[in-house]
DNA sequence: CTCCCGATAT
DNA sequence: ATATCAGGAG
């Protein structure tokens, strides 16, 4: 079977897109925040965690630290401890409060607007920085790929490449740069319902014409 | 490449 | 028991 031509792959995209917007209308970050550094902080919390989870840890976190002063100044362990269910937390509480205290020595206490400065933060990863610029400010400097943002890519056909900074580089080329950010959020959405990891529910799967994984 | 790591579904 | 969840650093 012949390889897919680019210019039907950008075809096939539009319509993909198209039928994602219109069954998940408004399209946005499911980790609850008030301000950008909070959302800067859910968003290092959500690292191989579900929304889900984070969203039960930081309203008593938030409450607790109020500022990203009260960040840069926290416990390390005691921070673990508040962030303990989402895994990972010894790492975690080290981003959280490193990322706190270059944002007070190195921006002014407000949180960068480049993909660039905010990859140099500690703990802030190219899809984490993503996630920021797309759900702060709407800006699309890249395509957020996470785990089912990658999956559904493949299995959508629009790539075959396994790391993440060569899908986004595949996506890139078939999805125009106004769809960039509610694209992640639209397969996000349809990975946790109708295509998981483990058992996609292809038969009730809006997308499945368009889809050479479906069965 | 390995390590970090708890909660949940299967 | 095992796979998976809005990854990042060494």
């Amino acid at each position: 079977m012949a390889r897919e031509k680019l210019d039907d792959k950008i075809k096939r995209g539009k319509a993909i897109i198209r039928l994602l917007r219109k069954h998940y209308p408004g399209a946005r970050t499911s980790l609850s925040h008030e301000t950008v550094h909070q959302l800067m902080v859910a968003t290092i919390l959500s690292a191989q965690c579900t929304d889900e989870r984070v969203n039960m840890v930081t309203p008593p976190l938030f409450a607790k630290y109020r500022s990203i002063e009260s960040f840069a100044d926290a416990d390390l362990d005691e921070l673990a401890r508040d962030i303990f269910t989402t895994g990972f937390h010894n790492s975690k509480a080290k981003s959280i409060r490193n990322s706190a205290r270059a944002l007070l020595e190195q921006h002014g206490g407000e949180v960068p607007r480049t993909l660039d400065e905010l990859t140099k933060l500690p703990g802030v990863g190219r899809k984490t920085a993503s996630v920021i610029l797309g759900n702060a400010w709407g800006i699309a400097e890249g395509i957020v790929v996470d785990t089912h943002v990658g999956r559904l890519s493949r299995r959508l056909g629009f790539t075959t490449e396994k790391n993440p900074i060569k899908v986004e580089q595949d996506l890139m080329k078939i999805i125009p740069r106004k769809d960039w950010i509610d694209l992640s959020h639209m397969l996000i959405l349809h990975g946790r319902s109708l295509c998981p990891a483990r058992r996609p529910d292809c038969a009730s799967c809006f997308l499945s014409k368009l889809c050479p994984s479906s069965r």
